[in-house]
DNA sequence: TCAAAAGTGTTTCTCGTACACCCATGT
DNA sequence: ACATGGGTGTACGAGAAACACTTTTGA
């Protein structure tokens, strides 16, 4: 006997179809503390409740047109939402999330994508078109969210904390040029955990002779002794 | 101006909708080399081809149905296309691939997930109902795939690659039982590199000395000096 | 001059890597 | 007896962790 294969019949066309979204959780770090921007909801279901920016992907309609891809729909929703540029934060698929009843109405099956904006750009996604209904929340204080969202973001917090270490993603979370304390301090947000400034600052040298970071021209002002700034290296 | 969110508005309900399907990248460890099943398509397209085992997810026929998950579809899928039992593999979603045209009859978005099959339940699979189109493929000598699953196989490779190291998905590629060099040998095809002895040796000791193995009792019978075996302990 | 934050040094332990060597067993 | 593979020892270096210390600045 044949097993089914994933074209097998081409009668699987009139097969009922589910609805694909793809949902964002897109942190920033603001005053030390690692935020999600959520979005309040204008219309039924979980009317009024906060929510995760997302939208459904753009599928043509049928054989000759096929619509965009997924990437291409989260970069869209992505700057949509913020107002933001392509390319001014760093994206990456999290995980799909399509248990049936996830959504009341209908199957929706959701592609959920995380995304790093840099503080210094965060500002401006408050500001953006969409300002009164979004807005930027510490996870410390995270109320429930619509549909099956407050565990996309368990999700997506357990991705970035297991990722920062071995991956070069804190640079997608600092201003273009930081000093050692300010990437310090993406850590200890990302890991809800304080680090030895002395240790923290040999591992920032050892990047630094990596070549995966380099001194940037000027000084950080503080409130004490100035700070020498860094810049990364996307080149090695 | 308001924005898009999943869920804006019920008329989405009639947009036009994608295909979602789950594709398999089955792995096990046969001859100290990494090998995934193929099966042979036996309609068009591609038919003929060598793809990816897989299949539509099974979406209810509107609110009151929904239908399965996306986690049920796979595993139903692993079930179907291996014969082996649930819990018999360790399953976990991969990525989702949805580019347009990736299936030239209809948009086709495909949630793909990797299996890990132990090398002692690995014959059964090849036994199953479904054998004349099934087979067992050597990563070497891997075969162009049917539509994307080449660029598949290669995210489930570099995943499987990066997990070893850190997450105990070593013990899912050896029989319940299993000697050091059986465990060396699963890493260094992973990895397509070799290890050294005495240095996993340690490696292996100190898993050990966690809890994460345990010593079995009997000995594995070998060319030369019997070896002694060990089992994966779930607990800590 | 004092607090705050930048920046340095030291010590200990764990772990990866390289490599040499001994031991038990089947042929 | 000898090859094969199991099992052990040693030495070096990178890096994580704990913690004490010095230096430079603004207020």
């Amino acid at each position: 006997m044949m097993k089914t294969d994933s074209t097998k019949d081409t009668s699987i066309e009139r097969f009922p179809r589910p609805a694909v979204a793809v949902d964002l959780v897109i942190f920033t770090v603001l005053d030390t503390d690692l935020k999600i921007l959520l979005i309040q909801r204008g219309q039924a279901p979980h009317e009024g409740d906060w929510a995760l920016p997302g939208g459904f992907v753009r599928v043509g309609d049928g054989v000759i047109e096929q619509g965009e891809s997924v990437e291409e729909a989260a970069h869209r929703e992505l700057e949509e939402e913020t107002g933001l540029p392509r390319g001014a934060a760093y994206l990456e698929q999290l995980y799909t999330f399509g248990d049936p009843y996830r959504d009341p109405r209908m199957r929706v099956i959701s592609i959920a994508w995380y995304a790093l904006v840099r503080p210094d750009l965060a500002p401006l996604v408050t500001a953006g078109s969409d300002a009164a209904a979004a807005s930027w929340c510490s996870l410390s204080e995270l109320p429930p969210l619509a549909f099956d969202h407050n565990h996309i973001v368990q999700t997506a917090i357990e991705r970035i904390r297991g990722k920062i270490d071995y991956a070069p993603v804190a640079f997608e979370l600092v201003p273009p040029t930081f000093t050692v304390a300010e990437l310090r301090q993406v850590f200890e947000a990302i890991h809800a955990t304080a680090y030895d400034r002395g240790n923290f600052r040999r591992r920032f040298k050892r990047m630094l002779d990596n070549g995966l970071i380099e001194q940037a021209p000027g000084k950080r002002q503080t409130a004490s002794k100035p700070a020498r700034v860094y810049r990364f290296n996307r080149r090695h």
